[in-house]
DNA sequence: CGACTCGTTGAGTGATATCAAACCCGGTGG
DNA sequence: CCACCGGGTTTGATATCACTCAACGAGTCG
């Protein structure tokens, strides 16, 4: 991907969030960044340390968010993908109170973080784009605080099953409810609140029910709206189209 | 409290966050607003409603933020008390995602929505004052993702102690490390993801430890360092000192 | 004093964890 | 081309933490 078209994704994803105007893409565009690949498993940002002098924009492959029990249980409270900005969380934060890590190969554009400071400040437009951005990915945790709160096995993985769909069709990477999924089962788990091999029962229960195929590292939802159901799934919490209430 | 005492809480609560200018301070004393009670178990918002026309400010009382599964099981996502800004985490959002409710007699200032909008926006410093907060938020959400799905019970409701502790000193409602903590064994249990039944257990079992005294709905850690251990507590997450990398 | 909510306790159950082994498959080196 | 290797997946047996159900107690309010 050329560097104009990293510029040009970012403009869209933050058009999806607010009207832009030509001052504002043009500052959009005055963005400083470099771009920079991550192979998994690398760390892209780590639990206490000073928060990064970038922020880092994906261009293409899946993050995620952990945090760490001190007896070392790990937690994954969020999954990043194409289009996503991984450090807005910590934009005004001085010290990183998770660690980020690339899934798959990640590429990302680094943009300067006193660049988008000011951006952010000085800009409404895009300000109030970001600020969405932001508060989606917090409402996106409170729903999985619920989800592991609240839902068996089987609706909390169906669940983040869905919420992948959804997620991964508006970032323009799947269609039709299918999609990659390169996480091992062991993420999953680590994802849901789950132990591997109860992730393992559980998928193979999905599949079993015809509610899900799995192919490799493919995952297609054959049937919507009985999935939705059993994962108690409402696409309200993601806050895609700014207009209507609910959808999915 | 008089009027212009909750304005002065309103700037002293968001400059812990960021230094702020005279103007900055004349904007906020310029903010419109409303003062507001609520009885518990009042809704302040609803799931599913359109944003509110206000942003809520604590003024005193507490404050909890719930969704509900289809099932009808309820999940507190976080509690709020005096100095925090109740729809923040909605402030650029077209609908609400969860539900708001008063947990006790709770005193709010209404601001406008759209005022703040433009202090946020247009003031810098100010807005990224907000942003810190809405942050912080983010961050202690993330922190629950982790404490209901990889901590057990005891530590899961520890955990929850030490929070309310740090917090409400943070906002001056408590010292050394004790506290009123008005909620029900049933709301505790909906906060960390235990039946209340369990958390009664879970209670008693930290008490006969020494770990914490129980009188009426007053709560004192009595021994700091070793709940802090059972909790796997670390402050990082609440992100109280902007300075440091702990603290607690 | 009765009714109601909240807290407490006990007994039995069940969902998920743990432990352990086998299996599968893609990659690698002989 | 085959053997091996290693990570990931699958399966079975057993253990356990937390849930459910049920009853009782204590405090509060009308």
């Amino acid at each position: 991907m050329s560097d104009q078209a990293v510029l040009d994704q970012i403009v869209r994803k933050l058009s999806a969030r607010g009207d832009l105007d030509d001052g504002d893409r043009a500052a959009i565009h005055a963005l400083p960044y470099v771009r920079r690949a991550y192979e998994a498993p690398a760390y892209v940002l780590r639990e206490g340390e000073p928060a990064k002098k970038v922020c880092n924009f994906v261009v293409s492959g899946l993050a995620y968010r952990q945090k760490l029990t001190s007896e070392g249980a790990r937690q994954i409270v969020s999954i990043h993908m194409a289009g996503d900005f991984l450090d807005l969380q910590h934009l005004f934060l001085t010290y990183a109170d998770h660690s980020v890590q690339a899934l798959t190969r990640l590429d990302v554009a680094e943009i300067d973080r006193d660049a988008l400071h000011e951006l952010v400040l000085q800009r409404p437009a895009v300000g109030r784009a970001m600020w969405t951005d932001a508060l989606v990915d917090a409402s996106i945790f409170r729903e999985w605080v619920l989800n592991i709160g609240r839902r068996d096995a089987r609706a909390r993985v169906a669940h983040l099953l869905c919420e992948f769909a959804l997620r991964m069709e508006a970032a323009g990477i799947a269609e039709h409810h299918r999609y990659e999924l390169p996480m091992t089962q062991e993420q999953i788990g680590d994802a849901v609140g789950l132990t591997p091999v109860h992730v393992n029962r559980t998928l193979r229960a999905l599949a079993a029910d015809g509610l899900i195929r799995r192919e490799r590292r493919h995952i297609s939802l054959e049937n919507w709206e009985e999935i939705r159901q059993v994962a108690d799934f409402s696409a309200l919490y993601l806050h895609l189209d700014p207009a209507s209430p609910a959808g999915g």
